[in-house]
DNA sequence: TATGAATGAGTATTCATTCAT
DNA sequence: TATGAATGAATACTCATTCAT
């Protein structure tokens, strides 16, 4: 039986299968992160993973499938690395702060893959001819921060946000770190530690209860 | 004798010629702006303009410089109007706040150019294989704001940037002004005059000399 | 523009086109009838009609519609030369014999085309995965013959026929005559006056009323 | 040693051999009556029987054998159905009657092995690009009835026939059976006993001595 | 200038077949 | 025996580009 038409392919795939799931994934993130979108065939990804066509097709309903696997695991393999760090933290501001390195850490740490979901993402936009963004994951992304930036009003920390300004801030700071990632990819030996820092900076003030923040200092 | 092969083909070129290129590269904007990047195959844009595919390639050598043209006029206009209220300004604050305030209003008022430029810029990154950003154009565009943060910063109303501090705040804020195109994409009806304050406001703060700022209030 | 997104392209179509078209499927019915309805690739056609498989895809909108063409223009041709030669008889008798005559004459003169739409509506039977016969045409081919029977009956030359048994007649008139293109497959060379003069006997006994039969010997 | 090399592997071949060639053919058979046989491929084949491909290649030298065992087991089927049943009968009268009757009973009880026969023998029309039909068994099936038309007419209760128009009337009768099997397609609750019975009257009559015909009633 | 027509390389996908395990 | 995996040829279709008129 093909993989394709197994009811629960999830927990009937095989090790091997999944191995194999794995590499092509891999070769397709590569693909898409050196020669773009619009290059990446399957003929080219199959070139580049030295297997025949076929073989992708075999493990994959279609380019579809395959590239929706890219975007999964990275929003998952994401939300593992983000999530627990920001939990550690107990006061907003260091939430804010944590947010923010440890994004661009997961960037810096995965250039590819997150190259090829930039890329990906931005071709989907208009798949169908309309314009439909991955509206799910995309707002899903935007919560964190507007949780984090809730919090820190609440207590008193954050300056006040009506909900439309929270919203417009947390926009900003996702913003910031996507074009961190396109800065990235334009000049790779950029000193990440050091944007890390000045983009921590510029949304610890901006976000920062005026009064307090001087009390800071 | 085709177009493609005069020596000079700037100047030659006559009024009706430039007319038709020009009604081309709209229809090649409202095309790709609809339908995007990837479905926006010449015969797609000789359809909507109700012309036939050959006009197309007779006016431009091919695809890539009529795409080309799309960019190159964008940035015209987008230089045009942004530059002269950046000038009309006295104090860099002032700048800073026009600078966002009028690429907003830029944005919004060329929805359709600015998605299709973006639509390109994004598959033009790894065009022939290789990265390679329209670095000219883009880096062209971080050198205004970086002026306005270096100026004020010598005037003493900006904070202390150091070179590569301001190329991250300068990046910013571009990131903030693309992102609000994003935005703008997602949900046209956002207010874009509020989401313009709420940007000139985090800019400001970020920017602002933390002494002096507060004295200012 | 695409004469495929002409709205109206019927009349629009140009003579050039429309022969073209013609060349084409005259092409398609030529392969078919040779290689057979599964062997019949666009490559095949374009190959036997000295032209690249674009070409079919710049005049066709798809295989479909080529194959489509095939259909719609053998049964036009087949109205047109049975149903005056019909209309032309008196008695319902007379009828039945140049019905099958005419039939005979047609499927011997067109003898590819007729054998290329066999393979197509044999193979339309499945298109979906389900059974689905293309039964407009198929039911509307056993009108002309139920309504000579119809008549010969009312007229009293015919015998009885109730409505089932009177489709199981007209079915295997049918049955005779597509059978009669199969064995023109078969034996190229088979007697077709003969054969004719064979079918216009048996179903001729087989019609006529039993009493009055007699009477005509 | 695979089972396709094996010098004589009619012989060889075990019970479970056997078994699981039949298994493979039924299943064949059921999903070219379901799917048609352009969707039949051996995936679709095995995935029916919850085999892998890769064991029909194992036990079927290639597709061909796999199809081609099904239409030889359908001649085998229909033979041992029809043969006894006919010469069971005295007068070629009754074997004519005999005849349709238990190709009609045959075909109604075995619908979907019939069907795939018909597609296959319509696919197999021209399967090498020449037209190649089934010659050897198509030609056996005209056998049994022009031998009963002989005999008739020898006996005197047939009206004559040369050597031709005993063959067309044979076909005819063919068609008719052929026919009747597509009708079943279209209309799986067709009345098969009123249909058989409309048969067996139409070719009682077109095959009847005029004279003797009328005697009789 | 403009067009319709033609091209041929390129795309995703399907499928019979092979083979190591 | 049976399987999953892999292959590579074939298929319909798309599209930028060329060219004669």
């Amino acid at each position: 039986m093909s993989i394709k038409n197994r009811p629960n392919n999830q927990k009937e795939m095989s090790f091997i299968e999944k191995a194999r799931r794995a590499q092509i994934v891999e070769c397709a993130i590569e693909t898409i992160a050196e020669v773009g979108y619009t290059q990446a065939s399957l003929g080219e990804i199959a070139k580049r993973a030295n297997i025949s066509k076929g073989v992708i097709s075999y493990h994959f309903e279609n380019k579809e499938e395959l590239l929706g696997q890219i975007t999964t695991e990275y929003y998952i393999a994401w939300q593992s690395y983000i999530a627990p760090r920001i939990e550690a933290q107990k006061s907003p501001k260091e939430m804010l702060r944590v947010y923010i390195e440890s994004n661009l850490a997961f960037v810096a740490e995965n250039r590819k893959h997150v190259f090829a979901v930039i890329e990906l993402v931005s071709k989907t936009i208009t798949a169908n001819g309309k314009l439909q963004f991955a509206a799910e994951h995309d707002e899903a992304v935007f919560v964190p921060i507007e949780n984090i930036l809730t919090q820190g009003m609440q207590e008193g920390v954050f300056r006040e946000f009506t909900k439309s300004s929270a919203r417009v801030m947390a926009l900003t700071i996702r913003n910031a770190i996507d074009g961190f990632t396109m800065e990235l990819m334009r000049k790779p030996h950029v000193d990440v530690q050091e944007y890390t820092r000045e983009l921590v900076t510029i949304f610890d003030i901006s976000t920062r209860k005026q009064g307090v923040a001087l009390e800071g200092r």
